[in-house]
DNA sequence: TATCTGACGATAG
DNA sequence: CCTATCGCCAGAT
């Protein structure tokens, strides 16, 4: 038996709230939606953490709607890109070459 | 503990 | 459009 002992993931465990948060942020996506990793992020309560939000995609259950999740550029998730692309479309996103079109980047409008 | 990687973001060239 | 670099954090080795 080795002397180690897993670690109790109880509810108060930080992480284990961020990864929540996070989740509960994605869930509450509504079709036609599509918002990017720093959207999330930031309206969960971590600015500038999306890789953070990519990790719990990428390890958490389809149980979520990961295809409403795009980056920054409107860029669909590398290696989902044909399945991504039929889900939005089914949702009334128009995508083209892999990407979200009428997404804008904040910061880069304007003259 | 150190180092690398990643479903990221922004800026620079 | 592309690659490169820096910042950010969590997990894997």
């Amino acid at each position: 038996m080795s002397a180690t002992v897993p670690r109790d993931r109880s509810p108060a465990d930080p992480s284990v709230e961020r990864r929540q948060r996070i989740v509960a942020v994605i869930r509450a996506l509504g079709a036609g939606e599509v918002v990017s990793y720093g959207d999330i992020a930031e309206v969960a309560g971590y600015p500038r953490q999306s890789r953070l939000v990519g990790h719990i995609l990428a390890i958490s259950d389809d149980d979520l709607p990961w295809w409403r999740v795009v980056n920054a550029a409107g860029r669909l998730v590398p290696g989902h890109e044909g399945e991504q692309a039929a889900l939005l479309r089914a949702e009334g996103i128009r995508v083209v070459n892999g990407k979200v079109q009428g997404w804008r980047r904040p910061g880069r409008l304007a003259t």
